[in-house]
DNA sequence: CACATTTGTTAGTTCATCGCACTAACAAAC
DNA sequence: GTTTGTTAGTGCGATGAACTAACAAATGTG
């Protein structure tokens, strides 16, 4: 948790200064950036496209290797003109990042990944419905017991929470966990002595998406789809939070007049349609499944045609059980969304369901770390 | 035009070094934005708020004082224990920033403002329906004559135009002025030789509200009702500009089933509804004003509803005419919203007109200039 | 084989900032 | 009137990061 004033890779408000040393940690973050993204390359190829100086790169290059953050790889195959350079890559298994989801019904879900965000081991635990302190207390021994078992240095953890969670990882209301105001982050950090990051389920998938799902640049609008329903925006290639950490809350926003009745104490909300539960309790009592899933999508279109339109979203996932999703339903969201929203935007825009699967907001949340403490996404 | 690497005050990608220079320029930025915004201080207060030291803080302001940036005001009234303050505060009148409104329908307005953004000197000129070049000659025109007028250095020209504007200066697409691709900062540059900031109206005017208009933090949604619609979004302090330059582009997703036909080809789009010439004709055939009013305000609450609702947005402020806006179509839009959102959100929502008047778009631009060229926002 | 080309390193320089020490100016207490 | 304590602002040397210049090593080319 100890955390520089200064955030690099995330936006810089204009609100502290910039030691140098600030802009040392930069400048490494800006080199392992590249090795992250487009894999290894050679000291003067990275002076090359960071615009430092050889001499600059090697130091930090240096500096890195000390750490064991990155490796000399030798030569590279083709012979060309010249000296042939040393290449330089990460070490993806240099440290090990703990990462949990905890936004499925039943179970809380962990896992070890590598650099890479490949996952090294699992491991679950069955929340059997506990709640508040119980439920902090079974977080935070699947932490413990990943961390313990992971046999290399853990980077940090990183925990992708259902509800609102604000920008410290305090997790101010989750509803299916009986948190409210309840200092996740902390608790974890205090039990593992590890840097800890914890974001919403939803935005924590679509950072996923835009770091390992190849997702196109541009706007990306991730819908999450589960026990509640959740928006997670990356814009400008940055994840957007929300002055108080509410956004994404698109689960209750009215999707139908005079609907059912919603746990938020209002009819009709986008939840009452489309959350896991009622959207199956829903088909079963349908004679048409495929016409109720379309007409679903329908609505969802309508709901997101607006942000869609006003932000100029280019690409929409659907994450979330896809039985459910990836039929008729996404059809249909795509089909009104191209009717709603100008050509212009519509026409570049793509609706699909996540390529990350099940581990999802795993694989977001070992990001959340990767960019919290190394600056790379 | 020149303009370094690093923007300080818009967000900085990691796609960048920081050469220390930038860290210096960041640093003078830091402490005229304090001056900017909360008036005069001393040096000591500057290196108390900006962490910098005091030794620090008295170069810069040095240099500052060398520029004429800003000027020694003696020390404040209030007697207090140790040597006296020397207050420093920004020189508003020390240059001037020259703005244009090219979203008027048949006129377009300029002004020169000074750094606090009071209006000095105005001129306008009739577009008389000028449509591509000429539209472009008028707009040089009028930029050159003001500044001309103006007595002191001219720090820059700042443009609120109609249509989409990508982030270098080129309208890419406005029908009412017949620019398509038009790279209207490049002429204005060319024709004055100074730096030249061009984005949409409500982009502009979104700027605007949040630097002059006394917005809270938190989202701001700005829309902007004229001759068309169009949103602009300041989030986490930074406005939005859409990957493909095309957000706030509202105007054209649909409100309406079956509604009446759109210049865009579709029907129903909320520009059908909205827009002044369409709602005025509307209102002329209407037997119930008010009732009109308020209809237009529940669609308009409607597809507002996801955006205020995913976004978090805090503060809605419409833009236009006033007689249209501010009776029962804005009672109308924060009642739907109400019942549309979820009380967390909806409850700290602020529908309001802006305080600005008609200049909203003048007073923005001026603020992109200063925002471009002195980081201060 | 001489030579150009590219890589990576060494040595010395520039630049922004910091810590420290200093002077200046004033209020309050005696 | 003097002393004490506090705050403001300014020199000066030190530090740390990145730069330029120069060069050795390794390799293809004519």
């Amino acid at each position: 948790m100890t955390q520089t004033t200064v955030r690099v890779g995330k936006s810089l408000r204009p609100q502290g200064k910039v030691r140098q040393e600030d802009a040392r940690r930069h400048h490494r973050t800006l080199l392992l950036q590249h090795l992250f993204r487009t894999g290894a390359a050679s000291r003067a190829d990275l002076a090359r496209t960071s615009g430092l100086t050889r001499v600059t790169v090697s130091d930090l290059v240096g500096e890195m290797l000390a750490d064991g953050l990155v490796e000399e790889l030798g030569a590279p195959a083709e012979a060309r003109v010249g000296k042939p350079p040393t290449l330089v890559g990460m070490v993806v298994d240099s440290s090990h990042v703990v990462s949990l989801d905890l936004s499925s019904v039943d179970t809380m879900q962990g896992a070890v990944m590598n650099l890479a965000g490949a996952v090294v081991d699992r491991a679950e635990v069955s929340s059997g419905g506990a709640r508040g302190t119980d439920a902090v207390a079974l977080a935070v021994e699947l932490a413990r017991t990943l961390v313990e078992r992971s046999g290399r240095p853990v980077l940090g953890i990183g925990i992708g929470s259902p509800g609102i969670v604000d920008d410290r990882g305090t997790v101010l209301d989750a509803p299916n966990l009986g948190w409210h105001g309840t200092d996740l982050a902390g608790e974890v950090a205090a039990a593992t002595g590890l840097p800890v990051h914890v974001a919403n389920d939803a935005n924590v998938a679509a950072l996923a998406e835009h770091t390992y799902g190849g997702a196109a640049e541009g706007g990306l609008l991730v819908l999450r789809v589960g026990f509640g329903v959740g928006a997670g925006l990356i814009l400008e290639g940055v994840l957007l939070h929300g002055h108080a950490a509410a956004a994404g809350e698109i689960g209750h926003v009215t999707a139908e007049d005079d609907g059912e009745p919603c746990a938020c104490g209002r009819t009709g909300c986008l939840e009452t349609l489309l959350a896991v539960p009622r959207l199956r309790a829903r088909l079963a009592a349908a004679d048409d499944e495929t016409a109720l899933l379309a007409a679903t999508g329908a609505r969802l279109g309508e709901v997101l045609a607006p942000i869609v339109g006003a932000l100029n979203v280019h690409e929409l996932v659907l994450t979330g059980p896809l039985d459910l999703l990836d039929g008729a339903l996404r059809d249909a969201v795509t089909t009104t969304l191209r009717r709603r929203v100008m050509a212009v935007t519509s026409d570049s825009l793509t609706v699909r369901t996540s390529n990350l699967g099940d581990d999802v907001v795993l694989v977001g949340a070992a990001g959340l770390v990767l960019a919290g403490e190394l600056g790379v996404s």
